[in-house]
DNA sequence: TTTTCCAAGATTGTTAACAATAGATGTTAT
DNA sequence: ATAACATCTATTGTTAACAATCTTGGAAAA
């Protein structure tokens, strides 16, 4: 649609948050971005600008920008957004899925799978997050899926600062079972899947371990003077 | 907590918003706001690209910044959107609410009636999201609360847009209602009441009358053509 | 009078240079 | 050897000038 300059510095960084290739607290460098991009820094700074606006970037002044690192309060905060909105869109999805729908969603089941067992988390974590966002896409709502695409993004994040490493991440049975539900049209059955699904997910991070703490050497060493 | 130069522009275009002072499709120039603010385009710039990013300005290459004008699509959305959020909102405020919360929320609703009877639509509009955008407080999810800030400003424009002007806009014997549940405890009354109050907010809208159209006189004449 | 075209003005988009700040390195004194 | 200090570099923040685009207005032709 839209083929500004800055847009694809949005997009690209959101792709790679959303395959964890950039882990959280990460320093964004204006000058390697606009290098990277063939852009100019005006640019780079408008794309942190809308980053930061959807709070999946944070930007320090004088400091420049990083990806954000979700505490573990805002982790509550946006498992529970997600269960909201997941609910509302297993509504509302239910029973509008085409034939084509549900392909892509077992295709994007298979494929999980897949690249689960060959280790490529990268695409595991894409794949995962495209089978929740057609589900979205499905329930017909551009505002809804604009805030689950932001919540998934987060929860990518999240699931890299907490998620325990052994665990499976999206259970790729429990995406079946959520698109038998769906092909049958059974509305509450998908909505206590759904729901399940999330709290399986919330349930398997573990905040006590690593402090997360993206600090400058000097900022991890002065604690709290002046 | 910010008092970044940009920071301030996207608070009072989003302040002017909510009092329908800025009407949607009003065009916000650089120039004009970089004056107004004291600070250079490159800021003015950044704001608005915070400010599309949250879908309130809508960003039209080589046109310019123009205060968004949703459809009535958009407008199903955002109530649906509200519908839900707000549900989860009233669940989770449900017993949490001090005695200052209660307080606050019963002289918001007897201003905001002053305001209705002295005809001051601004500030009427101003105390009913503030009360909508307190309840959201006392839920206690930041995640949510900010989804809802965006909900109800575009609710506002929507009002602006297709909202019947000889209608009550939020009756305040509706929100005296929610107060109250709030303050009895009562969950599912108070979620009953939300959700009603919300489509009879909705229910008031016409949009046959008016296409919404903010073009240039050049666009609104020469229809499809090159 | 209406339409088409062109030019002037205004606005947005881009770029580069400069200033200010933070982080890192090296030095010196205790 | 360590700690405090100064300097140096890299990065962010700001500004102004320039280029590109759109809008506006009027003139010329039908």
């Amino acid at each position: 649609m839209n083929s500004a300059p800055e847009d694809q510095i949005v997009t690209s960084v959101l792709d790679a948050i959303a395959e964890q290739r950039l882990p959280a607290g990460t320093k964004l460098g204006e000058q390697a971005l606009s290098d990277l991009f063939g852009c100019n820094r005006a640019n780079v700074r408008r794309a942190f600008a809308a980053l930061a606006a959807q709070a999946v970037v944070e930007l320090r002044p004088n400091r420049g920008a990083f990806v954000a690192t979700p505490s573990p309060e805002e982790a509550r905060d946006v498992f529970q957004a997600r269960r909201t909105i997941e609910d509302t869109v297993a509504r509302h999805a239910s029973g509008k899925a085409t034939p084509e729908d549900i392909a892509f969603l077992r295709r994007a089941i298979r494929e999980e799978r897949e690249a689960r067992e060959q280790h490529d988390k990268p695409r595991e974590l894409r794949l995962s997050r495209q089978f929740h966002m057609r589900l979205a896409e499905i329930a017909g709502n551009k505002v809804l899926e604009r805030f689950l695409s932001e919540l998934t993004m987060r929860s990518t994040l999240i699931l890299g600062l907490y998620g325990t490493k052994g665990r499976v991440l999206c259970g790729d049975e429990e995406h079946g079972e959520i698109v038998d539900a769906l092909e049958a049209g059974d509305t509450d059955r998908l909505r206590g899947l759904m729901d399940r699904h999330l709290r399986h997910l919330e349930g398997g991070l573990q905040f006590d371990s690593p402090p997360p703490s993206h600090l400058s050497l000097r900022e991890q060493l002065l604690t709290g003077q002046s």
